[in-house]
DNA sequence: CCCAAATTCGAAAGCGCTTTCAATTTTTAA
DNA sequence: TTAAAAATTGAAAGCGCTTTCGAATTTGGG
């Protein structure tokens, strides 16, 4: 077996990709979905003979940190997550010439980049037409945190089936925050203590939708008959909801499936200097479960 | 900024952790509490100027993939992690001369070895102490998956301290699983069918205890009051269990802190080659939450 | 003030591969 | 059979650092 410094100092490549955890809120360093997306990356890596390296980057270090990275060769790229309002990380990876992939979308990018993300507006508008066309017309929102892109793609596909179906929107049905239990199980007791409370829920993870499914049980309703759920699955394998019948009804995409794809893709582009820029979009399924069932009042 | 290829080729060393992802179970690559912990020992290498990398083995090639990790050099060192019965890893890495710390510790380890594990025994023996200080006589085990050491350990700190009370085991009172939300409901739905049943469970995660805590709520029973849980708590940054009076009463210890500490630990051994093997047990610490009380029944 | 010791400095060797290039051998076509 | 082309082989150069080593310079003591 070669020695692998030596390789990677006379052909130039490191035959490692990087990931910088991108430590927004330092608390959550690797959510449940993000691990989901590393084990993902991890997997692609080994089929390519290539390794994944972690970094983290303090918040306020984040640009020194990359040119850091670039400076010192040990990886041929890098994956993104989490792509923010005008994030300044798609200029810098283009000024310090690090390939890079980033996982989602970045709304008005003046450069062109490779990216992966799934239809969130898309798999939103789904999920809330499903709920539209079993008669709900008071439908919540339970959205992730809306300064990071994909739940700004979410709310836009909820409010799209909504007003497709001539529905106005209700500021007080929209929520927004951590994808936890704890906020998916305030956000909905907070909507379901008023008199005028929705009948379904749209829900950005299954975290929060158990969150939300204890606050149902808690005003004494019934999931799936008096309150529907929608759930976005982000297909975790341990928080599997693939029972014969899964017990949220959902939109899901695998995101360790995105995260084989995208270091796949990556890998790809550091191989081949030629055709740089790949983009996908996934599309969510829509899985019925236990969780929805024909509006009732 | 120079090289690090180049500076891994002169000096021998690559300046690099590896970490391989255990995959007993294929569909559970990264859990949430992995997830954590990998993110611990990513800020603990970032502070040495180390990296982290991630390697996933084939459960049938593990030791063909630490051999090669061996001959390529591409890693100083490794985490090793949920170690296993008679767990070969072992005597495998001393045979090839890799460094390399236990998170946990096995059985009957012939050779020496570093490792860093809570006291999981003393953390199960003290929860249900606590439960029986509160008069519950009736206490229930929801554990990990028992072919894992840290489960067994607990299994028997659990077991004493019943013991010590003078209260006889009861089979039908004890559970094992995947520490998922899912197998916390069951377990606890099925004990809680019975007649004679428990008025109080110890959990192995804060997952499995909302499991539990929605089993609970489903019998029309509160939790708290009619049935006292107190859950492990590895205190995950998105599952926090810290609110001013804490959901769950816990016996706590941070994992993310474990893989700081263990990566330090690993650094340290591989830069002085002299004092070997270094251990480490952390106590968990009990705290108070809203989920106990006094035994009613 | 001179020589030995200590320190500083710069050049060269070497880490273990890949890659290039020249030399040799084999193959092909006339 | 011979010359040109193709394929094979082996040696050497080089990747960008660290480390070593010897020369040069500085320091200190007699």
């Amino acid at each position: 077996m070669p020695d692998k410094k030596a390789r990677a100092l006379a052909t130039g490549r490191s035959f490692t990709i990087g990931h910088v955890l991108s430590s927004q809120n330092k608390e959550e360093l690797v959510s449940p979905i993000t691990g989901d997306f590393i084990g993902g990356m991890t997997e692609c890596c080994a089929d390519f003979g290539y390794s994944l390296t972690l970094m983290i980057a303090q918040p306020d270090h984040e640009e020194q940190t990359f040119r850091k990275l670039r400076a010192e060769g040990a990886v041929d790229g890098v994956v993104l997550q989490l792509p923010r309002q005008d994030d300044p990380r798609i200029a810098l990876m283009h000024e310090i010439g690090m390939p890079f992939i980033m996982h989602g979308r970045v709304e008005n990018a003046d450069l062109p980049y490779s990216w992966l993300d799934v239809n969130n507006s898309r798999a939103f508008q789904r999920a809330t037409s499903f709920l539209l066309d079993l008669g709900h017309r008071r439908i919540g929102i339970i959205n992730g945190d809306e300064s990071v892109n994909f739940a700004v793609r979410r709310r836009s596909g909820y409010e799209t089936a909504l007003k497709e179906a001539g529905i106005s929107l209700t500021p007080r049905f929209m929520s927004s925050g951590q994808m936890t239990e704890e906020n998916g199980h305030e956000a909905v007791r907070n909507m379901l203590m008023r008199k005028e409370r929705p009948t379904a829920f749209v829900v950005s993870s299954i975290m929060q939708a158990i969150g939300a499914r204890r606050a149902i049980q808690e005003a004494g309703l019934q999931l799936g008959k008096d309150i529907s759920v929608v759930a976005y699955d982000d297909d975790l394998s341990y928080l599997s909801n693939r029972q014969d019948i899964p017990l949220f009804t959902a939109v899901r995409s695998s995101v360790r499936e995105a995260g084989r794809l995208v270091a796949t893709m990556l890998i790809r582009q550091v191989e081949s200097s030629t055709n740089p820029f790949e983009n996908e979009l996934l599309e969510a399924e829509l899985v019925v479960g236990a969780s929805t069932g024909v509006a009732v009042s």
